[in-house]
DNA sequence: ATCCAGGTGCAAA
DNA sequence: TTTGCACATGGA
């Protein structure tokens, strides 16, 4: 079991803020699915707690990102200026932004455009029904994300079949590459941001947002700020933002926050999103 | 019913 | 280089 203090570690915000979607409800707490893994986390009083197996102990430290100090860019976000941003990080206080699996992340981006969140979490669940190991967790069964060799590269039906919609072609094409090795997800992650997110953008269906959205949640490219509906919305109701091109809008953030963009984004993301 | 969702590809200007 | 539109699906 890890214990982390909870004051910039709440794991109900850092869950629901929109950067991950596998995990649910469990015994007072969540519980939390990445690749073949799993663990139960939650809060009690002052503490964080994740329980999972002692070999995945590793892997969860640097999935909830517990090496960072939370404080600093908290502190940044308080003083930036905006009072929007400043109330952003003060209700999201204990969000930290994940290090999750690049692949994993990928395919959810790809399923996210254009796309509500609870649909987006139903068309990962039942891809991992249908195509994921069986796993079992504290006596709970659930599904491993699939295997790229288990992930369907044939036909777009057997993405359709799931609710794809148009995004079939997408996720069976970028399985294709990943399962003949011509896209090596691993061996991007030395690459500056920039190529990052160019090399990221070859992908189809990959467009900026995406992109930023993988380099953020899977590369940690905190410099990176995705911007889509509600974050065009906080531009232009909370910063008084007049451009309606997303990329300007993008090239503003990012310059204007830095490498703080990625913690931004998640503060404001979720804070609007609740406001309503 | 029409609209819209953590957008993107593609054609046309 | 930028703009307009179609795109699957389903919930409000």
């Amino acid at each position: 079991m890890i214990a982390y203090d909870g004051k910039y570690f709440n794991v109900k915000d850092t869950l629901e803020c929109g950067q991950i979607f596998r995990f649910c409800n469990y015994r007072d707490g969540y519980l939390v699915f990445s690749t073949d893994k799993a663990c139960f986390a939650y809060n009690r009083g002052d503490t964080a707690y994740i329980e999972c197996e002692p070999c995945d102990e590793e892997y969860f430290r640097r999935f909830f990102d517990l090496d960072r100090d939370y404080s600093l860019i908290y502190d940044r976000c308080k003083s930036s200026g905006y009072a929007f941003v400043a109330a952003a990080a003060r209700a999201g206080k204990g969000i930290r932004i994940l290090n999750q699996d690049e692949r994993e992340t990928l395919i959810s981006f790809l399923i996210s455009q254009n796309n509500r969140i609870p649909r987006i979490k139903s068309i990962i669940e039942r891809t991992c029904e249908k195509y994921g190991e069986v796993k079992s967790f504290d006596g709970v069964e659930y599904n491993a994300f699939p295997l790229v060799d288990a992930m369907p590269s044939e036909s777009d039906d057997d993405y359709v079949g799931l609710g794809y919609g148009y995004r079939a072609q997408f996720v069976r094409l970028a399985a294709t590459s990943l399962k003949d090795g011509t896209l090596k997800l691993d061996s991007l992650k030395n690459l500056d941001t920039p190529t990052l997110k160019r090399r990221l953008t070859e992908i189809k269906g990959v467009g900026p947002k995406v992109a930023d959205c993988t380099a953020l949640f899977a590369y940690h490219r905190t410099d990176s700020f995705p911007v889509d509906t509600w974050i065009e919305k906080v531009y232009r109701e909370d910063f008084n933002g007049v451009e309606t091109n997303r990329k300007k809008i993008t090239a503003f953030l990012e310059k204007k926050f830095g490498e703080d963009s990625g913690y931004v984004q998640q503060y404001v993301f979720h804070y609007k999103r609740n406001l309503i």
